[in-house]
DNA sequence: GTAACTGCAAAATATTTGCATCCTT
DNA sequence: AAGGATGCAAATATTTTGCAGTTAC
């Protein structure tokens, strides 16, 4: 797992620091997305506000995790599991907000569907966020 | 137009005031959405930021108007088309934000397609929004 | 050693709340 | 007249920026 989160860093030119490496690894150990908030709560304390906006800023640069706009004006970040490069987002996967336990998943096996667009406006991106009650919630 | 505005006013037990009245003809007045920043640029004159924040708030409780969530974290709002009520949206549309212009429409005629999701999840409202070039500025 | 990263302080923004006053009904 | 809406001040919260010290490579 180390060499894992090591490894992402590196392939992304990033030099591998403390910070990094935890943030990183909070996302790797969580399988819904997080908000900054979150970070600074379940991280161990340890990081400067400032530190985390940046280092989320710079992930999302390079293609490591990608935000996902919510309808409470709280953006969340998730790992980017398709093959995102600098610059260049894939994430053409639906993203579900549970209205129960407050997480967003990103549901990699559903794919954002074809809307048709009128005449004349040209579509880049779609996304897609799908609010209801999660399967673990649902139970 | 002044009627219709006074109209919907009561139609949603709302006081009719000056405030109100001049934000909500800014939306009928405006084909795309507007943020909160949008709103105090194009009033002529001054608002108080306060009334606006709390007029919006009004609004979207009343179902006048909805948000729009985007990936540059800016909340827009635009009219309530469709037949909402309070606590009740119905805003099955989607909504295109032009990389151009920075304008986002509500595509009322493009119903928000079907999503299949995994087993156990349950879905409660689809938000779909479309980046990409608009019809005007695609010309 | 050098460039990049972090943390602190502080500035710039954005949002919320309390309260006295004014306006709508 | 009564209740709600507004505007001002101020409290909070959020995000950005500058810079000096520290760390990765």
């Amino acid at each position: 797992m180390q060499d894992t989160i090591k490894d992402i860093l590196k392939r992304n030119n990033l030099s591998v620091t403390g910070s990094r490496e935890k943030i990183l690894s909070l996302f790797l150990g969580h399988e819904g997305a997080l908000a900054h908030g979150d970070i600074e709560k379940r991280a161990g304390e340890k990081f400067d506000r400032v530190t985390v906006y940046r280092t989320l800023q710079t992930f999302v640069e390079k293609g490591i995790i990608h935000a996902i706009p919510t309808a409470d004006n709280s953006i969340r970040y998730a790992l980017c599991k398709d093959h995102c490069t600098e610059g260049h987002h894939h994430d053409h996967h639906v993203h579900f907000v549970c209205a129960d336990c407050g997480n967003t998943y990103c549901l990699d096996d559903v794919v954002t569907p074809e809307v048709k667009l009128p005449k004349g406006y040209v579509s880049s991106h779609i996304e897609v966020v799908v609010d209801g009650v999660c399967k673990t919630c649902s139970h």
